[in-house]
DNA sequence: CCACCGGATGTTTACGTAAACATAACACCC
DNA sequence: GGGTGTTATGTTTACGTAAACATCCGGTGG
């Protein structure tokens, strides 16, 4: 019973032999008609394409990979779907890489350890791929790779570590450059930071150029507040920073934990832009409906993903890793959540 | 030299056959310990094992492919993973799959037009994939199914046709009547709409249950709002909405209009709640963080993925396509958006 | 006029796996 | 103690494709 459902499956498919045997010619005339060589007789071909088309004849993709020892498919391995960043990088990676003629393959990692993570990679292993984008911070992957089965090439979005691998990333440091300056060029003493979770590799580098930047222009750079990226733990940061009656300027690590901030500090009573600018980092397709409408960084997912697969299929065809990072770089949308700062609190100022 | 860089590739992995010579045994008993059946003596598993770890040894998953028929994989077309809900379905299906041992394969159509999704379903044709679940509106499907390769087994989500195919869809109706019914409850005399695009079978079904929900209370629907899920276009929406005097609750299709809702209201100097009550669909993790925080239906999209998993590997084991529709149940969630309407427009007060 | 060329097509083989079948070794029972 | 299972292992074969090699044929040039 069972191996008789297992065998009404199988009924289906037609294979290059039935189609072959249909249009009178071998089964290679198929192949080369299938694989659009030259070489074959525009009459046969005609023929050949009839039968296809008869048989509902489709190349089945276990022998062809078998044969050519190649799956055109790329896996991608990240943790969570959870942000934007990665779900629209993963969005462009998948539409990247149909138009090269490749599939994507995803491999979600429940949490992210290493021992998930190298799971992930060992499943890998046995699994259809060419190659292997990874969307995830590094330093978990470090371990992991070693099982990695060789030839298989690697490409890491959002990390660093392009020493060792080929890494695309945003110009973090560009991006949050342009938002500090943007608000110290408005008059602003200083500007306070809210940032991501400390393991996050993009959070870190937000901070590092927010605090040169900062460092920079001879300011002294406040202490340093630490969200999670959900708009919650934004709005129970923002309670803190509306208590600094100092805090004029707001830089959130991103647009959600801006989100959460802009909630904070209505409950408070402090007025943005009036009392308070914020500026954020993502530009994700709300920030335009915040209250009031959230000034940030964009940033270009659509060329990150295109990027990851170009690197990863020219790494494929060369054969070769290609350690060093690629920057897309990113814009500074100005909405209306930034202001200049109360006069009495201006740079340059009193105090 | 191309040539070679290919050989070089393909160096890499050992084979069954190699394990095999390195164990000293057959290579059909590697295939028993790597598939991992009974009647192979631990001992010499263990060496088995050992010969395969010295090798590197992974399973050829194309030649596996080949020989089972069946890749193990599903494959997953969706229109775009702009929408939170496709992609928070998209991720629990990769999960439950992934659970199952299956894969899971991404085909992104680019425009969701008849011809695409065509052009993503004879892609399918020739993919390495199983089974498909589709998330998107079944009309652009109609023509498309044709040219499915039979034996491929299908579960829409988000869709209707339930009579042709295995559907499973959140309770659009349940969730949208349990909002209306808090906003009468609380004693508005009726309830606006701000509903999703035309084209959107999930848009129509909460319209309509808006619509029979007021028709079932004896209120008289007040015309319909639509907006594109966008929460610009909800902006635009709540600017006209504003202008309403007797608009006192509003339910938006979405959280994202809802949010471009509660934007304008508030520059047109409209409180929420107290002079309008606004309610969404979705319970994005935002909603909570909004001004002011959110009441609205939450959707289980990870019950949803992981219904369509179960669905097509039942259908794929008894080889059956099994037409109906699955509801997922949806969660009125209380946050501050809605309140009493002011006392002079209540159901049952003057007018 | 025949050897040779090159284009069109056919035949053989191998990719790595696993089902089906074959064999070998050993225990058990009357 | 020879038939009869039972268990562990080996051998053969086929999955569908495509590379490599073989063949066939009409045309061309010496």
């Amino acid at each position: 019973m069972r191996a008789g459902a297992r065998a009404d499956r199988r009924v289906q498919r037609a294979s290059m032999a039935d189609v072959a045997r249909l249009a009178g010619v071998s089964s290679q005339t198929v192949s080369r008609v299938s694989n659009g060589y030259s070489g074959v007789t525009e009459e046969t071909r005609r023929q050949v394409l009839a039968a296809m088309k008869e048989l509902g004849y489709r190349p089945n993709s276990a022998a062809r990979a078998l044969k050519r020892g190649e799956f055109r498919t790329i896996g991608v391995i990240t943790f969570s779907l959870a942000t934007t960043g990665n779900v629209r990088t993963l969005e462009a990676i998948a539409t990247s890489a149909a138009q090269e003629g490749y599939a994507v393959t995803l491999l979600p990692v429940a949490v992210p350890t290493q021992d998930e993570v190298r799971g992930a990679f060992s499943r890998l292993g046995e699994l259809a791929v060419d190659a292997v984008i990874v969307i995830m911070e590094v330093h978990l992957l470090d371990a992991a790779t070693v099982s990695l089965p060789p030839g298989v090439q690697v490409v890491v979005a959002d990390s660093d570590a392009g020493d060792r691998y080929s890494v695309v990333d945003t110009d973090q440091a560009g991006g949050t450059r342009a938002a500090v300056r943007h608000l110290l060029d408005l008059g602003h003493r200083t500007v306070w930071h809210l940032a991501g979770p400390e393991e996050s590799f993009a959070a870190q580098r937000r901070a590092d150029a927010w605090r040169a930047t900062l460092t920079d222009a001879d300011r002294t750079p406040p202490p340093l507040v630490r969200g999670d990226w959900s708009a919650e733990s934004g709005y129970r940061a923002g309670l803190r920073l509306a208590e600094e009656a100092d805090c004029t300027a707001v830089f959130a690590a991103n647009d959600q934990m801006a989100l959460g901030l802009l909630r904070a500090l209505h409950e408070r009573g402090r007025k943005v832009p009036e009392d308070v600018s914020v500026i954020g980092f993502d530009d994700i397709p709300e920030a335009g409906s915040f209250l009031p409408p959230l000034t940030t960084v964009h940033q270009d997912f659509a060329e990150v993903g295109r990027r990851c697969v170009e690197g990863v299929l020219r790494q494929m065809r060369e054969d070769v890793t290609e350690p060093g990072t690629t920057l897309v770089p990113t814009r500074l949308v100005l909405r209306g959540s930034t202001a200049p700062p109360p006069a009495r609190l201006r740079a340059g100022g009193a105090g």
